[in-house]
DNA sequence: GATACTAGTTTCTAATACGAAACTATATGA
DNA sequence: TCATATAGTTTCGTATTAGAAACTAGTATC
């Protein structure tokens, strides 16, 4: 009596969409970068790095290549003096703001929820 | 001439939320978690293993265990024949409604996009 | 007695993420 | 000439994550 549990194609369909955002989206520093430029319009590298206190050259331009490759944010090369970058969402990247948003909303509520045990 | 840029409480205070909710939601496996029990309500151990196709059962109890930590789910153990564990969202679990439903509609549109060049 | 189902745990390994520190290269100002 | 700013890269080491495979233990079925 084997009940072979069919999942339906929808199903399928939202935990493969789930995969997908996660998969670019997870990690320490992604959203908050993503966070600060919907908050801040175009920036810099170093302004982007002050603002996201503790991240590393590194990380922060591993991230934002990562970013920029699924055109979520794009970056223009500026020929001043010392040449400077500037990185600012497209688009399709500011349609994560109501998902931000929902990040924000829950983040805040879980905190108060966990504090008052 | 130090242009200290100040962060707004208020930004720091997101940027916190952002960090909370994403250490408590990052990975492969927990979000989907979540959204299977929020589809299929109450479930047993076996059941979630064959929904979220793939995962290891080590995987499967490590994440279980760290969301009823956080008190995302409850653990109920029934004395049946071979005895079964029962999953559930708490109340507060359930709140992570809106928020997979923004993963999952943000995901979904994400490939169009890509896909769509 | 052999097989299978329940719900996991144990062990070992590979992959990935993250971080600190130092370094590159260009240019400006003291 | 020395210090500082731009935007990164390179190197190295640790920590975390994930997965595969085998195993436990109780009960029931063939």
């Amino acid at each position: 009596m084997k009940e072979e549990q069919k999942l339906s194609k929808e199903c399928i369909g939202q935990l493969l969409a789930i995969r997908d955002t996660m998969e670019l989206l997870s990690g320490k520093w992604k959203i908050q970068i993503i966070g600060t430029l919907l908050r801040g319009g175009t920036m810099r590298f170093m302004e982007l790095k002050r603002s996201l206190n503790g991240i590393a050259p590194k990380k922060l331009s591993n991230d934002l290549q990562e970013l920029e490759l699924n055109k979520l944010i794009t970056r223009k090369v500026k020929e001043t003096k010392p040449i400077t970058v500037e990185y600012s969402l497209t688009e399709h990247g500011k349609t994560l703001d109501n998902l931000i948003g929902e990040i924000i909303y829950w983040g805040q509520n879980h905190r108060t929820e966990i504090i008052r045990k």
